[in-house]
DNA sequence: TGAATTGTTATCGT
DNA sequence: AACGATAACAATTC
């Protein structure tokens, strides 16, 4: 169970989305594309015609991950992206063959959105319930995306000292500037949530505020549970991404109610930013601000209860 | 049935 | 004016 929440979403973050390129990359490292449809054109810029032609024909040299984007690097220079946002999947078919599920779900005809034909009569399946993932094609020497993305947190430039630079330069709650693509690239609600438990910090702590040892344990907690969640191909908790096995190593994610693992007081679950937050709160204390806050809410709400008798 | 889910963008407030 | 917080929105599932 999770707690109160009747419904959870495993969206793909930095660990899903990585194991899903490392997944994909042999299946179409060095292939050719020979032709790109879309069933729903809203996602795909620019136009579907343009990205089909600009794409025909182009070899496929690499496949990475930068963020949570999907990166396809082509022959001539161009690149194209996939963002899978809450519901978006990736499945390779075989030639002339069904996809290839890797024990996993099946592929719900009605939810393909576009799909890619190889020169090895392989398919590419573009899976999407919501329709909120987006396909992006960029000329060669096209960097403005990039630019507005954060570090990455496994490379080696995310370092301490990096990390101390992102929290001082603003003042913001520590879960919105995690969630931030800008100031960290690949951080979702899950392995945020996750990463603050570690590290033993609130979600609302403010980010000017930490004490060198306590970046020191967010950086490493940042690092940790996301080379974790790689090692156990991410987190699956419903049918959006299947395969993985980091759900049962989750400490608070979903587990509002349960007891932490760590000191075995209860998991709570409160709204930052109009997400989902889960906390220990012994071992994450609240900064005195939302302390105080918190105490006026109760306070009011006591008061509201007393004059409604 | 409606609450829950994320990233982007527009708007509000300080 | 600049920045941070907040709301709205896309669409679907259970």
């Amino acid at each position: 169970m999770c707690g109160q929440t009747g419904y959870t979403a495993a969206v793909p973050e930095l660990p899903e989305v990585e194991t899903i390129v490392r997944r994909l990359r042999a299946r179409l490292e060095r292939r050719r594309f020979v032709a790109f449809r879309t069933r729903w054109a809203r996602n795909t810029q620019p136009a579907a015609r343009l990205v089909s032609a600009a794409l025909r024909q182009r070899e496929i040299v690499g496949l990475s991950r930068r963020a949570k984007f999907v990166v396809f690097a082509l022959n001539d220079g161009a690149r194209l992206l996939v963002h899978l946002r809450m519901s978006g999947r990736l499945s390779w078919q075989a030639p002339g063959g069904e996809a290839d599920e890797q024990g996993v779900a099946p592929v719900r005809r009605e939810h393909v959105r576009a799909t890619w034909a190889l020169d090895d009569g392989g398919r590419l399946l573009f899976e999407d319930a919501r329709k909120f993932g987006r396909i992006c094609w960029l000329p060669a020497g096209s960097d403005y995306w990039d630019a507005d993305l954060g570090p990455e947190p496994l490379e080696d430039e995310f370092s301490v000292e990096a990390l101390a630079a992102i929290l001082r330069r603003r003042a913001r709650g520590l879960k919105a500037l995690l969630l931030d693509q800008r100031a960290i690239a690949g951080l979702g609600n899950i392995y945020t949530d996750e990463a603050l438990h570690r590290a033993g910090l609130h979600p609302l702590r403010p980010s000017d505020t930490l004490s060198r040892q306590q970046v020191e344990r967010l950086h490493t907690a940042i690092r940790d549970v996301l080379q974790e969640g790689i090692t156990h191909n991410g987190a699956s908790l419903d049918w959006v991404y299947p395969g993985g096995n980091m759900q049962s190593l989750l400490r608070v994610y979903g587990r509002s109610g349960e007891p932490c693992r760590r000191c075995g007081g209860v998991i709570q679950r409160l709204v930052v930013g109009q997400r989902g937050t889960h906390v220990c709160p012994a071992c994450q204390p609240p900064p005195r601000s939302s302390r105080a806050a918190g105490a006026a809410r109760a306070g009011r709400i006591v008061r509201l209860a007393r004059e409604r008798g």
